[in-house]
DNA sequence: GGTCGTCAAGGGGTG
DNA sequence: CACCCCTTGACGACC
């Protein structure tokens, strides 16, 4: 089976960002345009130089930066007649080399918050990350969420969720995945919500380890990826920043390489081809320090940098 | 040019 | 009800 490993929007081999903000509060005191849109330039020209990187170190799993549009959540505005040609530069570079891009809509992206409006905040946003996958041409397009809060108790708050995801655009319903967290929702009730839904699940090894009941991962494995059907499942993998417990549930700078080889082993029974999306804050450079010590350490069959068999 | 407080967001916990 | 913390990368005011 192969593996395909991946990173988060930064790049920490380039000294350059594609996350370039304005702050709303600083917007709307001269309501500046122009900056906006060299903003957006900015961010548009350093995913290219990005995408590139990526393309020549053989990376073809990548998270796209939710902050790539600054204010599109907030402001009802233009941003794509204006960069077009950008998109298409874009788009051809992901479309030529056969790059999986994804995104993940941060937690404050609640779609069942009992407040209307931030359930209303969360749609915008939902359309927001869609129309950026649909410009770039994106044919599977996975926008990764959250099942949200736990206000009422568990029950309701799933509830709420799938009330609210059924009242979404057929469109929007036909992108998002869900994802196991680290404090309310495991991958039993992400399980419960999918057989519902009939959406994916994205398990997060480390929110399993931080949020469980005890459940076996391994026989669960064939189960959660069974809701992929004919897509590439995808996977979230990272390590505690320290063992404290104020500090467990934060990512580490880097990936704990006996860790990933013992997930490896569990789950190794089944014979599906994925994906995992390594949530390291050294970014690339965890990616590479965990293929060296796995060359190392195993006897995984490398295919490319990012990719092995075993 | 470097440092440090601030910005955005929603939930959850504490007092 | 008021406040504070979580998280994140970048802004922006200041020296």
């Amino acid at each position: 089976m192969k593996i395909r490993l991946g990173y988060v929007a930064i790049s920490t081999s380039l000294d350059i960002t594609s996350s370039k903000t304005i702050t709303y509060t600083n917007f709307i005191k001269d309501k500046d345009y122009n900056k906006l849109c060299s903003t957006i330039n900015n961010n548009l020209d350093n995913l290219i130089e990005i995408l590139k990187y990526n393309i020549a170190n053989n990376i073809h799993f990548y998270r796209l930066t939710s902050k790539l549009i600054p204010l599109s959540t907030i402001i009802d505005y233009d941003y794509i007649t204006p960069f077009m040609s950008k998109y298409k530069i874009i788009s051809k570079l992901i479309k030529d080399n056969n790059l999986r891009i994804d995104v993940h809509p941060d937690q404050f992206n609640v779609l069942n918050s009992t407040n209307k409006e931030i359930v209303n905040n969360t749609i915008k946003s939902l359309e927001y990350h869609y129309k950026i996958l649909d410009i770039l041409n994106i044919k599977e397009k996975i926008i990764i969420l959250h099942i949200g809060g736990n206000t009422f108790g568990k029950e309701k708050s799933i509830s709420r969720f799938i009330n609210n995801f059924k009242k979404l655009p057929d469109y929007l319903q036909k992108c998002i995945a869900i994802e196991n967290d680290d404090k309310i929702f495991n991958i039993i009730d992400c399980l419960k919500i999918s057989k519902k839904l009939n959406i994916p699940i994205v398990l997060d090894y480390h929110h399993y380890i931080c949020n469980n009941d005890g459940e076996q991962i391994e026989k669960y494995i064939i189960e959660i990826f069974n809701t992929w059907h004919n897509k590439t499942p995808k996977i979230h993998f990272s390590s505690p920043k320290s063992n404290s417990k104020r500090e467990y549930r934060s990512h580490n700078d880097y990936i704990n390489p006996n860790t990933f080889i013992e997930f490896i082993n569990k789950i190794k029974h089944i014979n599906i081809d994925f994906d995992i999306m390594l949530e390291a804050k050294a970014k690339d450079s965890a990616l590479y320090k965990l293929v060296s010590q796995l060359k190392y350490l195993t006897n995984y069959k490398f295919i490319d940098e990012t990719s092995f068999l075993i």
